[in-house]
DNA sequence: CCCCCCCC
């Protein structure tokens, strides 16, 4: 059963008039050779009587396509729609953009075009009339353009609100320039300033969200000024005369093939209806923190926790763009029993104050994960609220304040160091064959190895006593030591290991450098006590450095170039020294065995 | 027109 066309509505749509799901025909459908981030169609649309070559699909509706549902011939009903100017205003073409549509036939069903359509530009001034009599009784009548180009934003805004002519976010493209959306503004970033070689200035972006979808918007210089304090996260804006461009899928996480820039036009109003009008909340998808342990590095997490301690602010220039950043780590804990570390930036870090261990309830954050653990950074697009007013925050609050952080058991933030499943085995020749440690970030790796010579020069120094402060005191004489970093004499300082050994296995051998506490390890004795024999009692520091001699270990090593002056030096940094683990070692000799043969590859 | 968020 083949559906009729609504006959004759083309013209009417395109002259204005609001007509409730038209029923039309695709004649055709191709691709526009536009840019190759953003996919659009256009067609050729029918309705029997005229047709319209310029309409296009919203890119929402571009799977449609992909699924061969909207071939040559189909029927379909246009659910919503809205006509714009392409081009300069007013001196362009009126295209019919749809965003939702149900097909009614499908083409290979229908197979036939209905009736000899002709282009709706010469339609009669009588087929523009709005028809009194059914089958379109139901249409409503004529309304005023969403958004009049005049001078006084004002009136065209209240039209549009009180029309509830309002265009949704997903029809948005750079082919339309008269919209106003009615958006809530989901995430908000502070002002940066920016400086590069094609300019400066300085901006802000958010992120906005209608029932329809997302975009970002971003504010650039002026219009960073005029809009900031205005745009408030949670609140809905009428917003309407903004750029719109393919947005850099490299940079946006947000399910838009476009995004917005604020322009000397933009208008921004501030919806008071009590009533947001069907506009969604932020959603929350909070994760208990248990869970971010399973979850994909880099992935996007809303959760919400206790902050149980706070860090100090930390101040430090960024290796590879030499910028200073500001940060601050919290320490999250939840009802499941886990804790896990947040790291907030710049005012956000600045500002915290974390002594009344508030609720920190996150949307959009990043897991960062490094050996094993894992933990949240507040970026871009995440929102913090704290101490919200919502249940989930009430429950945690008495939770907490009855003693429920007390026996947190699982640390998801914990680096799983020693025997760890995920570092790479290697051998030392690899350092070279690879060119490990050549890249910006350090290279990881394991391998076992025998411990050739230990080096006693210079295996110890003596170091600020302060418990977080290792830096190597200057011995002022007479019982006096002065540390720099703290700006402070001591009558005392701790002994600190630098150790330097040779180490070896089957292909090669190199100097590593290993640091106190594994030092303390493998030497089995304190620093305190490896010090005071290398000052005291040579015979007692020879038996404790020869002890170590010919041993074995799996070491997990650092692999990075170091510039010392004019000399690149590619330093090895003991991670982990591990007494071998030989079912372990065994399956992966096993697997390099069969790879090497290509015997054996049944054996498990 | 930005798009940086280190280190371990």
């Amino acid at each position: 059963m083949v559906a009729s066309l609504s006959s004759g509505v083309i013209p009417r749509i395109m002259h204005g008039e609001d007509i409730s799901k038209p029923v039309l025909q695709i004649l055709a459908i191709k691709k526009i050779n536009s840019n190759a981030d953003s996919e659009r169609y256009r067609i050729l649309i029918s309705d029997g009587k005229y047709f319209n070559s310029y309409a296009m699909l919203a890119s929402q509706l571009n799977e449609m396509q992909h699924k061969g549902q909207l071939n040559e011939f189909t029927i379909v009903q246009l659910d919503k729609y809205v006509t714009s100017m392409v081009g300069k205003d007013g001196a362009g073409k009126r295209v019919l953009i749809i965003s939702e549509l149900t097909v009614v036939n499908a083409g290979s069903e229908v197979k036939v075009k209905i009736g000899e359509p002709v282009t709706y530009e010469n339609a009669s001034k009588q087929d523009l009339a709005p028809k009194a009599a059914p089958p379109l009784a139901n249409a409503p009548a004529k309304k005023e353009p969403a958004f009049k180009n005049n001078n006084n934003n004002n009136i065209s805004m209240n039209t549009s609100i009180n029309s509830g002519m309002t265009h949704p976010i997903s029809s948005l493209s750079p082919y339309q320039n008269k919209w106003v959306i009615k958006a809530r503004v989901t995430s908000k970033t502070a002002v940066r300033t920016w400086s590069n070689p094609r300019g400066e200035g300085k901006l802000f972006s958010m992120d906005l969200m209608d029932e329809s979808g997302e975009i970002r918007a971003t504010a650039f210089k002026e219009q960073c000024d005029k809009f900031f304090d205005m745009i408030q996260v949670d609140s809905v804006y009428f917003i309407s005369k903004c750029q719109l461009k393919p947005a850099n899928k490299q940079y946006s996480q947000l399910n838009n093939p476009y995004e917005m820039t604020f322009t000397g036009e933009t208008v921004v109003q501030l919806c008071e209806d009590a009533d947001d009008g069907g506009i969604p909340d932020i959603k929350y998808n909070l994760v208990p923190i248990s869970e971010v342990s399973g979850m994909e590095n880099k992935a996007a997490v809303d959760t919400i926790g206790i902050c149980k301690e706070v860090g100090e602010l930390q101040s430090f220039v960024s290796r590879t763009t030499n910028k200073e950043f500001k940060k601050r780590d919290l320490t999250l804990v939840d009802m499941s029993s886990s804790a896990i570390n947040l790291t907030l930036w710049g005012d956000d870090a600045v500002n915290f104050d974390g002594h009344v261990q508030p609720v920190i309830l996150v949307k959009g954050t990043r897991i960062n994960e490094f050996n094993g653990g894992k933990s949240l950074s507040l970026g871009g697009g995440s929102i913090m609220k704290i101490n919200p007013d919502i249940p989930e925050a009430h429950k945690l609050r008495g939770w907490f304040d009855n003693g429920g952080g007390d026996n947190i058991a699982n640390m998801v933030s914990a680096r799983t160091g020693g025997g760890s499943f995920n570092t790479e085995w290697l051998n030392l020749k690899d350092i070279n064959i690879r060119q490990l440690g050549r890249g910006d970030k350090p290279d990881y790796f394991q391998c076992k190895a025998v411990v050739h010579i230990v080096r006693q020069e210079n295996a110890f120094y003596r170091a600020c006593p302060q418990t977080d402060c290792n830096k190597k005191v200057v011995d002022e004489g007479n019982d006096q030591y002065r540390c720099e970093r703290c700006n402070a004499l001591y009558p005392n300082f701790k002994y600190r290991l630098l150790i330097n050994m040779s180490i070896g296995d089957w292909a090669s051998n190199r100097w590593v450098t290993c640091f106190n506490e594994i030092g303390e390890q493998l030497l089995g004795h304190t620093s305190q006590e490896v010090g005071e024999a290398l000052e005291n009692d040579s015979a007692k520091a020879e038996q404790m450095f020869s002890a170590l001699n010919f041993t074995s270990h799996i070491f997990k090593l650092r692999c990075k170039d170091e510039v010392y002056g004019d000399m690149t030096r590619n330093k090895l940094t003991v991670q982990s020294a591990a007494p071998i683990n030989h079912k372990e070692y065994n399956k992966y000799l096993l697997k390099e065995l069969q790879e090497l043969t290509g015997i054996g590859s049944a054996t498990k």
